[in-house]
DNA sequence: TATGAATGAGCCTTCATTCAT
DNA sequence: TATGAATGAAGGCTCATTCAT
């Protein structure tokens, strides 16, 4: 047992099988109702005692921040890994047709952070670490499909982040169908095109 | 000795108007702080006792309801009001920014009713009204820009709530700057535009 | 219904009631089990609901010090009433065998109050305020005291205060009986007299 | 192979050192938070985990008691090493004070004792013991400085165990002002002296 | 009708205790 | 024996809703 915790060691097997099922309650359960969802019902439904949700997660905020940061890894990813696609005009609205695609829940976590509350002041910090590397990653994308002469030159990552999540919300307005969602989708792209 | 016992007797005047401060207070308040804000906090803000916001609305959810729909109910008149102008392509997207405007709100509305509450069937009626209504008014706007060759043929008014509702997302998450708004807008209304 | 909420209104007669009743219930619950006895148990022996008590107690820290603040309060009339007292020493040691009495009790508040919970921080302003009086009105007894050679002359207010607090304790510890009780107070307000 | 089965069989020694950690742990958490300190907290300071200290203390109370019993023992030697002292009167008030100074602790043990829980039964037989081998220790140095004609013939050895702690109590109350403690220790002791 | 005190279910969080590893 | 994750009963507090005044 070290003397300073700096290096939290690695989960027993078992911690880490329940630390993964109360995230994938949480994910399941804040895009269902919202991260107002009470954490009682996450435990219940990662079948583990509300206890076990507050170990792993210290707080509420913690565990809706968990939520949301893995998902902004995980779109992330999909940027970097567009980064070095051969057509830029194509890789970006791949990004950001998948990127919308991803975000379409009920409820955005975004909408559920609310300023207000100050225990989720906390939150926001971790949150704009992982939206920092995004940002970054978006970024690339972006001016790469600008200078192709694909997308309007006076367009901003912060344009690009409020209309994906603007997009979504549409989308989740709109209902599943596909051929629906397709069409906003074009929609907001198509004004993304320089005209 | 009230007219006819089959209508809901007219309120008493100050009943009326003590149903309008409420009204007006929770619009407020909602639309800073969201509809998780408290009622007793509308009541305060509209100075009436919490009870006699309960007498008005007898359910949290039948209050959010009642604004949602004035609102509905005041961008359908703006619909009205533009229905007759003489440049429909004009029309239509001057409709689209003001209606865009007017909901750029911190919380929307619909995020804040539970569709499983069976307390709110009767909610979703008299919203179901108010937004057929709008939808008359949209479609009208909409069919003539899209005969004048304004507007892309393939979309339906449907897709314009969504994009509605998705823009003043977009335009929320983007911050208040002025020319950051009209470039999202400008996005999206181009978008829409037969190209 | 005033602008400013500057003179709270006096409060309806049967929540007047409620209150007292509260306060009772605290009064006891904490003299006998400490205040860390639940709310919800003062709750249930004022025989109200726990929404009552924070109704009229913001938080548990505002009861225990209402509760504390109205012992402060009850002691200090009875130093002023002593204040004129014809024999100064007999003032001052009937003080002091009266405010020992009173504070008998299983768990004196002063245990009670834990520096650590920061909650507490805002009790020890409104006790130190109550306090404060006390020390003045002490003050008065004590000196005179002193200067009629009752009382040894190095002794403060805070020793006093100490003092009265520690013999309470001690009677705490040697249970009810009156001769023992006696035996012990006697002890120590001979060690404060001039010898 | 153990000596005999009838006595709890001697500790293995990393488990000796592990209780005697377990206990100085207890000791200085105890003291400087009361003994509503987490016993997480304690685990963590003696550097074991939480299940190796209800191991060895089966509950809580039990940790309280053995710590409460170890400061019994400690006290009860020094009253042994006085019982020959040369002067005892110099002998009785060299023990008070020395016993008064090493109860100065923020929270007394006693208070943290639950007589109701039938848990603690077990718990006050061990107490007892311990105390009634100090009362015991106790006597012989009182009633020596009785004899003496140092200490006022009807004080007991309940008075003295209570005034004991009712000083430790004030001192506590009264910080750490060396004069100032000088001061309430030598009130208590000076009335306890014949006059 | 209006008032606002009372109600009590529900939320987040802590912590003594148990038990699989 | 030691570990530390899991458990679940409280506890403090909030807030929609009810009801006596």
């Amino acid at each position: 047992m070290p003397p300073t915790e700096s290096a939290p060691r690695p989960l027993r097997s078992d911690a880490q099988r329940n630390r993964a099922r109360i995230l994938a309650a949480a994910e399941e359960i804040f895009a269902a109702r919202g991260p107002s969802a009470s954490t009682e019902d996450i435990a219940r439904r990662a079948d583990v005692a509300i206890g076990t949700v507050f170990r792993h997660f210290p707080t509420k905020a913690a565990l809706v921040e968990a939520v949301f940061a893995g998902r902004l890894r995980a779109i992330t990813e999909q940027a970097a890994a567009l980064a070095g696609a051969p057509d830029p005009g194509e890789a970006f609205f791949a990004f950001f047709a998948e990127a919308v695609r991803q975000s379409t829940v009920k409820h955005t976590f975004v909408d559920a952070i609310d300023d207000a509350d100050p225990a989720m002041v906390a939150v926001w910090a971790v949150v704009a670490t992982a939206g920092a590397d995004l940002r970054d990653a978006m970024d690339t994308l972006l001016v790469r499909a600008q200078r192709s002469g694909a997308v309007r030159p006076d367009i901003t990552v912060g344009d690009v982040v409020a209309l994906m999540i603007g997009t979504a919300r549409a989308l989740e307005q709109a209902g599943p169908d596909p051929a629906t969602q397709d069409r906003l989708r074009s929609v907001v792209a198509d004004g993304l095109r320089r005209h």
